[in-house]
DNA sequence: GCATCACCGGTTATATTATAGCCTAATGCG
DNA sequence: CGCATTAGGCTATAATATAACCGGTGATGC
C-alpha cells in the first residue's frame, strides 16, 4: 500500500474517532481495527473474510466478534453493507446521515457509490404517495461500469 | 382462504403459463408448483418456509429443488428476490421487464410493490452520469406502512 | 424408429452467512 | 468504591445457498 493510502486512511480513521467521539460512541480498538480493514480493502468485503483478516492479530476471534462490530459501524453511519452482495464498504462521507446509490459492476466487481439527491427525492415522493413513511432506501445498481464499457 | 382469491391465483397461474409459452420456457409441474406457493402466501416467504411446504407433498424435495425452481421463476420475471429480506414475493405484473421497488414495512412486514417510472429514470441518470450502464436497480425502501403509521 | 442432446430434478454433501446465549472483563458514573 | 451498562470471548447452532454427480424424460433430427 502506497504511502499516500496509508495517509487517507489514517485521515478517515480519525475523522471516525471525532465523529463517534461526537456522539458519545465508543469506537473501541476493536471496532477501529476492523473499520480499518474495511478502509484498507480495495472494494467489498464480506464479513468472513473481514474475520480471516482479522484472525492474523486477534487469536480467537470469531464470528460475533466481527459481526457486532459490523453492527456498531453501520449505526455509527461509518459503512454499508451492499444486501446483494452480503458484503461491506465504507461510507464515502464519515458519520453523516446520506443517502447512498451503489453501483455494482457485473464484469469487475468495482463497486460506487454515489449520493444522487434527485434519485433519492423521486423514491422518498413515490413511497408518500403510497402513504409510506420511508426511513432508508436501499438501491444497488448492478450494470457495467464505465471502463469494462469501453475496454 | 377465499374461493375469490383461488380465483385471483389460478388466474395469475394461467398468465404465468402463458408467458412462459410464449417464451419457450418450460413452467413445469415443480415451477408451477412453487409460484403457486408464492402467489398463495401472504407475504414474501423465505426459500426454505417454501421447502417446508413443499415437502408436504414431494417427498425427497431439498434445498436444490427450490432455489432451482426460484432461479427460474426469476428469470422470467414471475417473482422477485428481496434481498434485504431474503425473501421471494410474486411479481404484481407478470412477465414483462418493469423496474420495481419496494416498500418494506418494519411493523407489520408487509411489502408492496410499486413501479415508478420517475424514480427509476432518476436512478437511471444517475448512474448513467458515472459512465455506468445500468442493467437492473434493487431497490428495497423500510420504513413505516400507512397503516402502522395511523393506528 | 431411434440416436442424440439438452434440460430437469433427485440426492448427497458442503459452503457461506448470521445469530443465540452465556459468561467475564472493561468502562463510566454516582 | 460499588454498581450498572456495555464490550467482547467463546461455544454452539441456525439460516441461507451452492457444488457435483447422475438418471430420467422429452424434443429434435435423421
Amino acid at each position: 500500500m502506497s504511502a499516500e493510502r496509508r495517509a487517507v486512511i489514517a485521515a478517515q480513521l480519525g475523522a471516525a474517532s471525532e465523529a463517534c467521539a461526537r456522539e458519545g460512541a465508543r469506537l473501541t480498538e476493536l471496532r477501529h481495527r476492523v473499520l480499518g480493514l474495511i478502509l484498507e480493502a480495495d472494494g467489498p468485503v464480506t464479513a468472513y473474510q473481514l474475520l480471516d483478516r482479522l484472525k492474523e492479530t486477534r487469536r480467537g476471534a470469531a464470528p460475533p466478534t466481527i459481526y457486532r462490530a459490523l453492527d456498531f459501524l453501520i449505526s455509527q453511519r461509518l459503512i454499508h453493507k451492499l444486501e446483494r452482495l452480503n458484503a461491506f464498504v465504507p461510507c464515502i462521507e464519515t458519520g453523516h446521515e446520506h443517502a447512498a446509490q451503489f453501483l455494482i459492476c457485473r464484469q469487475c466487481g468495482t463497486v460506487t457509490e454515489i449520493d444522487d439527491h434527485a434519485a433519492a427525492n423521486a423514491l422518498e415522493h413515490a413511497a408518500e404517495r403510497e402513504g409510506f413513511h420511508p426511513r432508508r432506501a436501499i438501491v444497488e445498481i448492478e450494470g457495467t461500469c464505465a471502463l469494462c464499457f469501453h475496454p
